[in-house]
DNA sequence: TCACAGGCTTCTG
DNA sequence: CAGAAGCCTGTG
């Protein structure tokens, strides 16, 4: 296990962040609670208490990646005191949902999770990515937390679906997507999983990652199923290009609410996504 | 950086 | 019935 502390991370929000739909709760606590994530075949629980958690990895395997996935290494204290003070909205956004972040998630699977996204709500969302990992992810075991009679917390092994890999998908055929709530998306998965899988596949993601955010874009825009909005989400959530400022219906409402001259985007030039996750996540969650 | 309409899955309120 | 982290295709 692991003990440190991060500021500004909330495992709750961002569990209902819509940008990760693979994280959910493992055991309910007092204060806050156990949290699984699953991400780049790997596993872990993590268990916070306000700014303090507790990893069931070890110092090693957190350094060398689960630090990285919770974008440990980006100050999002900067980001929040660059908000203008005069900006009502953000600062209440920002107030409401500050434990969100931009995290460092697998680009695969960012392609296929905002494919279904569209024209899609979260706890379908939700049930889609998890009938997709239960059908091709090929089970595998992790460490998790777990608290004993005397209430100290022990690691135990847990078994769980990874995120499948394209080629798995592919294989599969479309009728291998039938029967998990993807309607008409199923062609886009398969399309994508053809041509993410075997060498060539590997080659264009990489060409990908190496893009800056402009290129990407086209990059993605240019394949079946992926428009603009979901480009954005690709490139923020699973590039780490947080000039990506995806408009969606709820972004739009916003803009047209509270920003009838535009999002101010010049002013937050190059990190306005982060922006955008904390608008979202209030716009979603307050009420 | 042309605008717009219609269709596409399926579930919730 | 409308709406949900939309996109594709066809038309004018």
């Amino acid at each position: 296990m692991y003990k440190t502390e991060i500021k500004n991370m909330d495992l709750g929000q961002l569990a209902k962040s819509g940008q990760c739909f693979r994280m959910r709760l493992a055991a309910e606590m007092e204060h806050g609670g156990i949290w699984s994530a699953a991400a780049g075949g790997r596993y872990v629980e993590v268990m916070q208490d306000g700014s303090h958690f507790l990893f069931s990895c070890e110092e090693d395997e957190f350094e060398g990646g689960w630090r990285t996935y919770f974008d440990m290494d980006t100050d999002y204290e900067a980001v929040k005191r660059s908000v203008d003070p005069e900006d009502e909205y953000l600062q209440a956004a920002m107030a409401f949902g500050g434990g969100v972040r931009i995290l460092r998630q697998d680009l695969w699977e960012m392609i296929v999770t905002f494919l279904i996204s569209q024209n899609n709500n979260i706890p379908r969302i939700r049930n889609s990515v998890d009938a997709l990992c239960a059908r091709f992810g090929e089970k595998k075991t992790g460490i998790g937390l777990v608290l004993d009679l005397e209430g100290c917390v022990k690691t135990v092994e847990k078994t769980y679906d990874p995120f499948p890999e394209a080629g798995a998908v592919a294989a599969g055929g479309l009728e291998g997507l039938a029967g998990l709530g993807l309607g008409y998306r199923d062609k886009y998965i398969w399309t994508m999983a053809e041509k993410c899988s075997g060498p060539d596949g590997t080659k264009w993601l990489d060409d990908l990652r190496a893009a800056d955010y402009h290129t990407a874009h086209g990059m993605l825009t240019a394949e079946f199923g992926i428009g603009r909005k979901v480009a954005d989400c690709v490139c923020l959530f699973g590039l780490h290009h947080v000039e990506a400022f995806p408009v969606d219906t709820h972004v739009k409402q916003i803009v047209n609410t509270y920003y009838p001259g535009g999002f101010p985007l010049e002013r937050y030039r190059g990190y306005a996504g982060i922006l955008q996750q904390y608008m979202f996540y209030y716009k979603l969650n307050d009420k």
